[in-house]
DNA sequence: CGTTACCTTGAATCTCCTCAATACACGTGG
DNA sequence: CCACGTGTATTGAGGAGATTCAAGGTAACG
């Protein structure tokens, strides 16, 4: 009865919990904050929000007073034509910052959506520039996040504009199961994924027939496999041969 | 003779101008920076650099000590394949920076190369903490311009994803025409711009000879002309129609 | 006046797209 | 437990759009 209230609850929004006993914390790939940081994040922090699969988190062109941080769960970042074409940019990860736009420039580029079920950490952007007055490391961390994902919009433009289709997809599947693996949503070789086709197709700028034939073009291969939202590389380095790919050797990463 | 020593020096690297004097200051699409944060940018700042067009100014995957603000001059940022081909990312105008990437991750991501002559306002990457630590401010424009950046690089991905070699080349044209007329670049409508036709080609990722047969189908349309380094958009309003371009009414930008 | 860099052209080929079905998996209600 | 609906995946065929190859043309510069 008590723990049933408390879900309720939680999908309304309502809890804060403690930062210092956050998920996200658990995850070695993240950095560690300093006491101080952590204190502040604390009262940065607004409340979690749980949110339902396919639920439209921000949308192109509004403005929210809002900045999230990922928990769990899965979201996709897109933006959309008037013919109705979709371009899919990213996909949030546990450990993704959302928003940031808004933030920066008072309103979204693009649209973000939730694939799964999600919780997120809700925090106020009118205390962002509180953030960078007092603790100028969180400041730099925002930076970092910004860098990042515009190197990671620059892999993708090179993706779709130089590559051909086989190569294109290869390079997306490694390069999720790289960020999946750091965001802990891999098992060893398998990376467990809400995305479709449909979703690959559209990150990938080529139809959804293409990428099915293509796709099973580089299943015949071997070197991965995909079914039921779970994707195995098998033969990773032949993989990346194909996709041109390597890691890139990012170290710890902030979160916020 | 003194006046041709000046040059000599300036060649080099050595000469060091007032911040207060800067001639992107002038330019009232960049934001006033307060006097303490001028005083400080003008101890960050470690030179100047005059190069020649053609130069390599940061390459995939170095690290380097500096930071550059361009002054003036045109560069272009791209990434190279292992087959030769090339995907542009984007053209650097003045005021925008330059190896952020190597200051946030100890590594370039891409190269950049000068298309012409350029002025550079170099910055030591050591001291980018001392930056956020004193002046927040300056702090938040470095994430105003990663951001940016990212902002572009989603705008160009969906782009080359997912429109038509018209429409790409089209939206492309009156993207570069926005950011060079806030730079200072543009007379009217027309662009004064060094690239080619071939930058083009690997800027929306096709084929030189498609990308000449389309601009010759934009040019028929009497929209727009292009010759000699000079491109002019006669009737923007349905030039903006076949782009499916919106202008992005970002106000005032900060630029370090 | 020759060199170089850039632009233009035509033809053959192939990648990728659209259209139009069909198949499969999963959940729901009868 | 089966019938049905919905979302996702798969197939085949024909056509548009983009690529490559291979020449030629033009403007700028020394």
């Amino acid at each position: 009865m008590q723990k049933k209230h408390q879900q309720d609850a939680r999908a309304k929004g309502r809890i804060k919990l403690s930062c210092a006993k956050c998920r996200l914390r658990a995850n070695d790939a993240f950095r560690e904050f300093e006491r101080d940081e952590l204190d502040f994040i604390e009262t940065f922090k607004v409340g979690e929000l749980a949110i339902d699969a396919g639920a439209t988190i921000l949308m192109d062109g509004q403005d929210s007073p809002h900045l999230y941080t990922v928990l769990s769960g899965w979201a996709v970042r897109f933006k959309l034509f008037e013919g109705g074409q979709r371009q899919v940019l990213n996909f949030s990860m546990p450990g993704d910052l959302i928003g940031l736009q808004s933030a920066m420039f008072d309103k979204m580029h693009h649209t973000v959506e939730s694939l799964t079920d999600m919780q997120l950490c809700v925090f106020n952007r009118d205390r962002v520039w509180e953030l960078y007055r007092l603790h100028p490391g969180l400041g730099f961390d925002m930076t970092w996040l910004a860098a990042r994902e515009e190197s990671i919009m620059a892999e993708y433009l090179a993706n779709v504009g130089q590559r051909p289709a086989l190569e294109r997809i290869a390079y997306l599947i490694l390069h999720l199961l790289e960020r999946g693996r750091r965001a802990g949503l891999a098992k060893g070789n398998t990376l467990m994924t809400p995305i479709t086709q449909e979703h690959v197709a559209d990150a990938i700028g080529l139809s959804i027939v293409h990428t099915n034939k293509t796709l099973q073009r580089l299943r015949a291969t071997g070197l991965m496999t995909w079914k039921r939202g779970e994707i195995t590389i098998h033969d990773a380095e032949r993989m990346a041969g194909i996709a041109g790919f390597q890691a890139s050797g990012a170290g710890r990463r902030p979160f916020i």
